[in-house]
RNA sequence: GCCUUGGUGGCGGAACUGGUAGACGCGCUGGAUUCAAAAUCCAGUGUCUUCGGACGUGUGGGUUCGAUUCCCACCCAAGGUACCA
């Protein structure tokens, strides 16, 4: 009987979904366990043998653990809101809710049979169930399977996992998006109180400043918050109030400077450029005030810092948040500016104790006093520079960070402690958006500031004892002693920061601070394909829609473009308004007539001075009537922003404890039996956006009393990535230039360039590099060089000819190329037909090509799906393979050659079950299954996964060798084997005589007697090496081991003669004989 | 520049708290089986060698009876981050 893999997988794969095999439900009796993986966008093109390894590794463990006898939850679902869609949908047309459906059901039935409603009446198939759009097919086309996009359900489904997927949740799906907008209006109506320490109701604040005004609370709220008393409260008018409070609830509407990306016609969160550019598509990206919902997550910076003391995830990724967060302890000190009565500059410096060595003060060129305390005389030069660094973008900025570059605004400040006069500059040194957008110069102490200073000829004082500062700045903490600062003087870095603070306190003029780099994150985007916002607008100000009514559902729109007048997509609906008497949607022309958005009332203004304030969201920000107003309707304008792509990400693993609530985001009795994640897997490039995001979510849920830990996953791994091996063609790319003489000049001219496609075999290539020998590149190729430059030579006027040759490295389909990097020229020409008459230099008959690790792309042509390698050799050879690759967070490349051999060690286990009668076990036997058994459960509790399939391999071979046929012995196996190899076991299994799933049978107990031994081969070293071994009881004691050894003729052998100076015996291990 | 991770055969990778470096697999070589191929099975496979052995875990030092493992300095690669005051 052999290994019908095929056959064997389908078998238990659907026993498994007709069971309910893996449905897991509260039960109070079992210990719980949560398994998670990141939830996957369904992009179009599917998934490569890449995306599984974390859902693989995930499996192993969560199917561990049902042996182990845990309630196990293990569920998975989509992101399935997403750029992709909505950019294929502005292509097409075709609604992203459709092709989102597709990528994730696929478009085929059961039997592989394309569905009929996606065949259109002409028999064509509709393009959105299509892979390949360029490629028109019909359902009569044999090959149409190729062209169709198969699904990542029934991709994920042929891998055999253990998901619930009774718990699958979409964030697109109206049902799950009601609780992210839910979460939304709880941020709305919640401040952070940093007395407390935690979030709390936006009520408690008001009735606070009912009664003391806003003097004595302490709340993370916005910079430019006037103070008011309770007395004033009272006075405000209703938009007073409510602009008030946006400045303190966790998510609030403000203009700020976001990262504009025009070709993408939307903001970017900082976490979504990179290098300065977008981090989808690589445009270029622009600073602009526009009038954005925020989250207030900068409340939350200290927690989520301590927060990660508390949780099991990798050392870089926690690096990557604290870095992100950018803590950094310092003093704030304000320097009153000198002539101007009461204007001051605060600064944030992380070295008070330099304050002496301030020689001049820096602000940004943005900042607000340059134009106030520019003198006359300066104004000229000040203006010039500030417009000049307006004008250059972030990325210039970025790129450009040697020339030092500022200007003198004329203006001088005082120094709080010495009252010396100290000339204030600006320079694009200086960041805006860090710190007060001012800074202390220290010259002495600080490279940036000697840079600026040595280039202006400004001072350089010493403050640093025993230091030369004339060529460069002195950072070095620990080695500082403070001179020339007169109370400071003689005092080591801590002590001097400690007074210096103290001292600057004393006299009112500055305090211990700690300082931020995280920036509140920008929540708006402008675009179609998100969770609406649950706002409408009153008179301008935001109102949330009442919980009731959610979910707020998309609206349909007849473009997903922004509008002409340059408002989001969802500008373009006609049924976007709020009718607050029936709470539903409506058309907008029911809008209150003096609600409806004109050119006038755009902005949000009364609170917002600046003047460049986009107006991105006008009929969102449209003035509504005042409540009570006569001419009031109830209908208003809707927020034509949408959510960003973290929102839907940010709290769905709890969602997953009770996914069919629509009563409640989860029920309490869920949340506390299932609590958090135990194992959370994913792709560390999540680091400083979801992974950050969903941690502040979390914390804020903690606050609010709904889940029972302020940290959602006590342990996270990375997943390594896993490269392709891409295959490149070498294309000769040939110059040929001559150096022409007119009689008084020379000048080169580029005459020609070769203009076919050769392309060369490797070795060919690489013996042309080494001898520039143009026999290496065909006889044509190298006639054809000969004759041009002859023919140039030839010419009177030509003062030299000569050519240049480099090799351009072309892509090549993997398909095309054989385990021993042939290329197989026909498959190339016709999956590439622009090369059909390409020429192939050939070395020894065939064509080598180049080989290169990287990363796995459709562009680089060196994808390997996965439903090729499960048609080949199934999905239990594939799940063994990935893990058998190399550490799970160690990226490797791929390799389809070396799966012959996880898969032949199948056949193997295989044949093991089916050789003969039960049989007692050999006490060898029992030997290697409990050294198994050992291995694999210390292998698996330290996801050491790849060594566990070593472990099979060598008990595979040794009970084969040993003719095992003992179910004592093959029973206990087959359930090690069970997480790694699902569908084999569960086959083995019943064909052990079980009728119940394998998936909750009883880890095996590993028994230290099985593995008692009585002799040991002790390594026999002399001066640390092995020369050879001596097979000796264990229970000799040092000195019967060290007569034994020195008995033996080898010793004496090795020796020759010589005395040994020490002998090292440690028994059961080894011998060194030192001498 | 800074932070992090890593560097072991032709390749992917093993090696527990310092104790026989190269497990396991791929590839390669030879053999068996076969009309032949595939598949399967057996043997070999770090380098050099005067066949005694010598040398070998990025480089150079150090600690130790003994170092891939610990310490110091440096080199290289990958990822993150950057006028962050």
């Amino acid at each position: 009987m052999h290994y019908d893999f095929e056959k064997t997988e389908k078998k238990w794969q659907k026993y498994w979904a007709d069971h309910k095999t893996f449905r897991a439900e509260t039960n109070l009796d079992k210990e719980k366990f949560y398994v998670l993986d990141m939830f996957p966008y369904p992009s179009g093109s599917g998934l490569h043998v890449g995306h599984p390894l974390g859902y693989i590794a995930s499996d192993i463990y969560a199917r561990y653990k049902r042996h182990k006898g845990f309630n196990v939850l293990h569920p998975m679902g989509y992101d399935s809101f997403g750029l992709p869609a909505e950019q294929y949908a502005i292509q097409t047309g075709q609604h992203p809710k459709n092709t989102t459906e597709i990528n994730i059901e696929g478009c085929l039935d059961d039997k592989g049979n394309i569905l009929p409603k996606y065949v259109n009446d002409d028999g064509g198939i509709k393009t959105a169930a299509l892979i390949d759009k360029s490629k028109p097919v019909t359902v009569e086309d044999a090959d149409y399977r190729d062209h169709i996009i198969k699904g990542y359900r029934r991709q994920l489904d042929q891998l055999g996992f253990s998901f619930d997927w009774s718990r699958e949740i979409r964030t697109s799906d109206p049902k799950y998006y009601k609780w992210t907008q839910w979460i939304f209006i709880q941020l709305f109506n919640a401040w952070y109180n940093t007395d407390s320490d935690r979030a709390e109701d936006i009520k408690d604040l008001i009735s606070i400043f009912e009664r003391d005004g806003n003097t004595s609370v302490n709340a993370a709220c916005d910079e430019d918050t006037p103070d008011f008393s309770a007395g004033d409260w009272k006075t405000f008018a209703s938009q007073k109030k409510q602009e008030i409070l946006l400045k303190y609830r966790l998510t609030y509407l403000a203009d700020a400077e976001v990262n504009w990306c025009p070709a993408l016609g939307t903001v970017l969160a900082n976490d979504e450029i990179v290098n300065g550019v977008s981090e989808r598509g690589g445009h270029p990206v622009v600073r602009k005030k526009m009038t954005q919902w925020m989250m207030r997550i900068t409340a939350y910076a200290q927690r989520l810092l301590d927060g990660l003391d508390t949780i099991d995830w990798p050392q870089p990724l926690k690096d990557a948040q604290r870095n992100w967060i950018g803590r950094s302890e310092g003093a704030s000190v304000t320097f009153r500016v000198l002539g101007s009565g009461s204007m001051f500059i605060e600064v944030f410096t992380t070295r008070p104790d330099t304050i002496f060595g301030t020689s001049f003060m820096t602000l940004a060129p943005e900042h607000e006093l340059v134009p106030k305390i520019t003198t006359p005389g300066q104004k000229a030069e000040v203006e010039a520079y500030v417009a000049a660094t307006t004008k250059r973008s972030e990325r210039d900025r970025m790129a450009d960070v040697k020339t030092i570059t500022g200007a003198f605004t004329g203006a001088y400040a005082e120094h709080p402690f010495t009252q010396e006069p100290i000339p204030i500059w600006i320079g694009d040194y200086v960041l805006a958006g860090y710190g007060t957008g001012a800074v202390m110069s220290v010259p002495c102490g600080d490279q940036r500031d000697h840079d600026f200073a040595r280039h202006f000829g400004i001072d350089i004082p010493n403050i640093f004892e025993g230091i030369d500062v004339s060529e460069e700045a002195f950072a070095d903490k620990e080695k500082t002693i403070i001179a020339n600062s007169d109370f400071l003087n003689g005092l080591s870095y801590r002590k001097s920061v400690k007074k210096a603070i103290a001292e600057l306190e004393k006299i009112g003029h500055g305090e211990g601070k700690i300082n931020y780099r995280l920036r509140d994150a920008v929540f708006s985007r402008q675009r179609y394909w998100g969770e609406p916002f649950p706002v409408y607008y009153v008179d301008g100000m935001p109102q949330m829609i009442e919980e009731a009514y959610l979910p707020l559902r998309l609206p349909e729109v007849d473009k997903y473009l922004p509008t002409e007048t340059g408002e989001p997509p969802l500008g373009n609906a006609t049924e976007w308004a709020w009718d607050t008497n029936r709470n539903e949607v409506v058309a907008n022309k029911k809008i209150t007539p003096s609600a409806r958005p004109t050119d006038e009332n755009v902005t949000l203004s009364t609170h917002l001075p600046d003047k460049n304030v986009t107006p991105s969201t006008s009929a969102a920000l449209g003035t509504g009537s005042v409540e009570g107003s006569l001419e009031s309707n109830g209908v208003y304008p809707l927020e034509l922003n949408t959510m960003p792509g973290w929102a839907g990400s940010s709290q769905y693993f709890n969602r997953y404890m009770d996914p069919d609530n629509d009563d409640k985001i989860f029920s309490q009795e869920a949340i506390n039996y299932w609590q958090d994640v135990d194992l959370y897997i994913g792709g560390s490039e999540h680091a400083t956006g979801h992974l950050l995001y969903s941690r502040f979510w979390q914390k804020f849920m903690f606050d609010k009393g709904l889940v029972p830990v302020d940290e959602y996953a006590r342990k996270l791994i990375n997943q390594g990535m896993i490269t392709g091996m891409s295959a490149f063609v070498f294309k000769i790319n040939l110059v040929i230039h001559s150096v022409v003489a007119d009689g008084v000049n020379y000048h080169t001219n580029h005459d020609s360039s070769f203009e076919e496609n050769v392309f060369v075999s490797k070795g060919n290539m690489e013996k042309y590099l080494e001898t520039h020998d143009l026999m290496f590149l065909g006889d044509k190729f190298s006639g054809y060089v000969q004759h041009e430059l002859s023919t140039l030579r030839n010419q009177d006027y030509i003062y030299r000819a000569d050519y240049d040759i480099d090799f351009l490295p072309i892509h090549v389909d993997i398909s095309c190329v054989n385990s021993s990097n042939n290329l197989v020229i026909e498959s190339f020409k016709s999956l590439r037909p622009e090369f059909k008459d390409a020429e192939f230099i050939l070395e020894n008959g065939k064509y080598i090509v180049g080989r290169e690790v990287e990363k796995m792309s459709k562009s680089k042509y060196n994808v390997v799906n996965p439903d090729d390698i499960c048609d080949e050799y199934g999905a239990d050879s594939l799940r063994l393979y990935e893990m058998f690759l190399g550490p799970l967070e160690q990226s490797k490349p791929w390799n389809t050659a070396g799966i012959t051999g996880v898969h032949s060690f199948l056949k193997k286990l295989w044949k093991l079950y089916h050789s003969g009668p039960d049989h007692k076990p050999s006490p060898e036997s029992l030997k290697t299954l409990h050294k198994t058994i050992k291995k694999v459960e210390e292998d698996i509790e330290n996801f050491s996964f790849n060594t566990t399939v070593s472990t099979f391999m060598i008990c595979v071979n040794e009970l084969t060798a040993q003719k095992c046929t003992s179910r004592e012995i093959l029973e206990p196996l087959v359930i090690l084997v069970s997480p790694y190899a699902p569908h084999i076991a569960e086959e083995l299994w019943e064909k052990l005589g079980h009728t119940e799933s394998i998936s909750t049978a009883s880890f095996p107990k590993f028994e230290e007697k099985y593995l008692v031994e009585s002799s040991k081969e002790y390594p026999i070293s002399f001066n640390g090496k092995t020369r050879f071994t001596i097979e000796l009881p264990l229970d000799m004691d040092k000195q019967q081991i060290e007569e034994a050894v020195l008995a033996h003729e080898r010793t004496q052998q090795q020796l020759d003669g010589r005395t040994p100076k020490k002998i090292i015996v440690v028994p059961g291990k080894i011998v060194n004989i030192v001498g």
